[in-house]
DNA sequence: CGAAAGGCTCTTTTT
DNA sequence: GAGCCTTTCG
């Protein structure tokens, strides 16, 4: 097979350009992952670069499961010696090997943002500070941001120039230093420590280099600071690093994701080949040109020139519904339409959002009307209580020092330790200068030494303490005998758990949620089980399980836009194109903010390969409160003729008044063919009618509309509405 | 100590 | 509307 075959000559110069710095700046649909692929293939085969000199780093897992995948089809025996993976993953393995260098525990956990949460509470408590004062996410926010620009503690709190910088500093401070007691690394620490490894130890750096002949960073302009530092040591003794971006795709700045690391690396790589890949394999001419206005509006963006060979196609449809049940109702009927003449399946259709409150509408509408539909993240599996429960427990195995697991399971299933005893017992450690664990250990010797040891608590709590102990210290023993699945039926058996899950109202599928956890760790009881435990643990922490999703099901997919990146459908539904939504509120005063919501909107629209509709309610229910409005912005960005709208929303304009509702379009409620008006009950003013969604009323006005009669009705709990008849279903009471 | 109820805030996107 | 926290009562 030649490899170079059917790339085009753009994408054909990315391949073979394999020696010094490359950047490729790929528009949607132009081949980006198949150029990759093709690449590390082209590295492989032609040029006989060992694969295990050879890695490809992704942003999530799902991207680079998927490169894995196609890299299977291209270089099958040589896949598993590629380092794919997400820049966190990669690190974590580098740390676990040679993290000691730098004193980190090969023993460390890693937390998650539940954890995070977690510490930086006990942060604010032990500094006294008021959670409702200054809002705990908005300093794990901070303090994220800090690490992505690799800011210490020191640093940062020097900076610091308001009240809220010098809060953040201090818990930046005591949360690293919680971290540490508990052996732990965030998410950020992961990425951090390993540059910090580079740096600090020249000969475990020159050890990387020399191995990574070959680096490619896919989703470039997604990276932050530290990622950037990353890849730019390890490839910075060959230089052969490859990366590729879209500088219009990137949406993830609130991750600290830097755009300007494209310009960074045009800067730090002057001698760096510049590749654009333009050509759009996916979209129709329609499609393309519509996404293209829309993201031209933006002003801190160069100007690319996308251009496809694929037909023209239908015009974008812009659709008005009411509220979002109408608006979900719409979608559902229009997809049931389309699929119905035959063209379409399900597995055709993606329905996108901005926030994932939106989805609960959607899924309810979906259930309603019975079309089967996969919603992507939605409760994830290991957001479960009863997954986060058991991984606890296997963390503080592997690791006693975690005091987040401690602390969630020290009681759970219910041994009589309450916060009382919990406060009593951490102080008690703190006396002594030892982990809140080595304190148990000291307690759990005393007894079995029958010696006397003072402790603050009552002797019933220190019973209760000492068979949690005791409970922990068997399974530490057992993970020296058996394998991890035994550990995980003695753990789950010892414990209390299982009985204690089995015992709960929906206890079963609890329990069965644990089973599927087990099976998970039975790809690892063939490894010693130190280490089994330690790659299970960094599996579960890593990989989310959205990124193990069944796409055989014939089904709709449900998805927010940012979950949609890479992604194609035949047919895309972006619902919410409101303002306040898409833009998003938060966006509204700061216009690189709002850039970036335009960002998303166009990676949405890029995502379709043959239709788009654009759809927007003129109500939506947000905290329980309706509230109006308007059609999103960057409406105003797409010329008039590349859309159109449904026949029956054009026959009838929204009309507003004193923002109270005038108008219903209802009619897509229950039938598209609207009974004949004069067989229509007659309505006279004070009449009392029913309205199957607005309740009970009474008859304001009555006036003819075209061959319908307008009807204002005055409801007892929905207020005024202007409805028509052929359409409202109103019933007289 | 723990369960239950009531009150509060806050809602973007995720490795 | 939900999740989190606090309060209250047994």
């Amino acid at each position: 097979m030649d490899i170079l075959e059917y790339l085009n000559p753009a994408q054909r110069q990315a391949v073979e350009a394999i020696d010094g710095p490359v950047l490729i700046l790929a528009g949607p649909g132009s081949g980006k992952t198949r150029v990759i692929t093709h690449r590390v293939a082209y590295l492989i085969k032609t040029c006989r670069v060992s694969p295990r000199r050879i890695m490809a780093v992704t942003f999530t897992n799902k991207a680079a499961k998927e490169m894995t995948e196609r890299l299977e089809k291209l270089v099958a025996g040589s896949v598993k010696d590629i380092t794919v993976g997400t820049f966190h993953a990669i690190c974590a393995k580098i740390l676990h090997i040679d993290g000691k260098a730098i004193d980190i525990d090969p023993k460390f956990v890693i937390y998650d943002d539940d954890d995070q949460m977690v510490l930086v509470k006990r942060a604010f408590e032990e500094q006294s500070l008021d959670p409702k004062q200054v809002n705990p996410s908005s300093v794990i926010t901070a303090i994220s941001h800090a690490k992505s620009k690799m800011q210490s503690p020191a640093d940062y709190t020097k900076r610091a120039r308001s009240y809220f910088e010098e809060v953040v500093g201090r818990i930046y401070e005591r949360y690293q230093r919680l971290l540490t007691e508990s052996k732990a690394l965030d998410f950020d620490d992961l990425l951090l420590k390993t540059v910090e490894l580079f740096k600090k130890q020249p000969d475990v750096l020159n050890h990387y280099q020399e191995r990574y002949l070959h680096v490619m960073v896919d989703e470039f302009q997604d990276t932050n600071m530290v990622q950037y530092e990353l890849v730019r040591l390890l490839s910075g003794k060959y230089r052969n690093i490859c990366v590729v971006g879209d500088p219009d795709q990137s949406i993830y700045s609130w991750r600290a994701a830097d755009l300007h690391n494209i310009l960074s690396f045009e800067h730090d790589f002057k001698d760096a080949k510049v590749i654009f890949l333009e050509q759009n394999y996916r979209s129709t001419k329609t499609i393309l040109e519509t996404a293209s206005h829309v993201i031209s509006a933006n002003q801190q963006r160069k100007p690319v020139k996308l251009w496809t060979e694929n037909d023209t196609g239908e015009q974008v449809m812009l659709v008005e519904a009411f509220t979002e049940q109408e608006e979900a109702q719409f979608v559902v009927r229009e997809i049931e339409r389309l699929t119905g003449q035959g063209k379409f399946k399900l597995g055709d259709f993606a329905v996108m959002f901005r926030t994932n409150a939106q989805s609960r509408v959607l899924e309810e509408v979906f259930v309603r009307y019975g079309t089967p539909y996969r919603l992507v993240a939605g409760t994830k599996f290991y957001e479960r209580r009863e997954i986060k429960d058991v991984i606890a427990y296997f963390r503080l195995i592997h690791n006693p020092q975690d005091s987040v697991s401690l602390m969630r399971v020290i009681n759970v299933p219910g041994r009589g330790i309450g916060d009382q005893t919990l406060d009593k017992l951490a102080m008690w450690a703190k006396s002594l200068g030892v982990s809140t664990y080595e304190a148990l250990k000291i307690l759990l010797e005393a007894r079995q030494n029958g010696h006397d040891l003072a402790y603050p608590f009552t002797n019933r709590a220190a019973d209760s303490l000492l068979r949690f102990t005791a409970i922990i210290e068997d399974c530490i023993k057992k993970s020296r005998e058996v394998n991890l699945i035994e550990l995980f039926d003695f753990l789950t058996e010892s414990s209390g758990y299982k009985v204690y899950t089995l015992a709960d109202q929906d206890g079963q599928e609890r329990w069965d949620n644990v089973l599927e956890l087990r099976s998970k760790a039975e790809n690892y009881a063939d490894l010693p089980t130190t280490e089994a435990l330690m790659a299970f643990l960094e599996n579960v922490a890593l990989v989310s399980d959205t990124d193990s999703l069944e796409t055989a099901a014939d089904r709709v997919t449900l998805i927010t836009l940012h979950q949609a990146k890479g992604l194609e459908f035949a047919v895309v539904f972006i619902v919410g194109v409101e303002e306040k939504l898409l833009p998003h509120i938060r966006s509204f005063d700061d216009p690189e903010q709002m850039e970036e919501e335009r960002r998303i909107f166009y990676v949405g629209i890029t995502r379709a390969k043959l239709c788009v509709y654009l759809v927007h309610s003129f109500r939506r229910n947000f905290q329980g409160q309706s509230q109006v409005n308007s059609p999103s912005r960057f409406l105003d960005d797409i010329p008039k003729h590349l859309t159109r709208t449904p026949g029956w929303q054009t026959e009838q304009p929204a009309v507003t008044t004193d923002s109270i509702y005038t108008w219903s379009r209802s009619k897509i409620e229950e039938t598209n063919t609207p009974a004949p008006a004069s067989s229509l009950p007659d309505f006279k003013d004070g009449d009392r009618v029913k309205h199957a969604q607005f309740g009970e009323g009474v008859v304001v006005t009555t006036k003819k509309s075209g061959a319908d009669i307008e009807v204002t009705v005055a409801f007892k709990n929905a207020g005024l509405k202007r409805l028509l008849l052929a359409y409202a279903k109103l019933e007289k009471i």
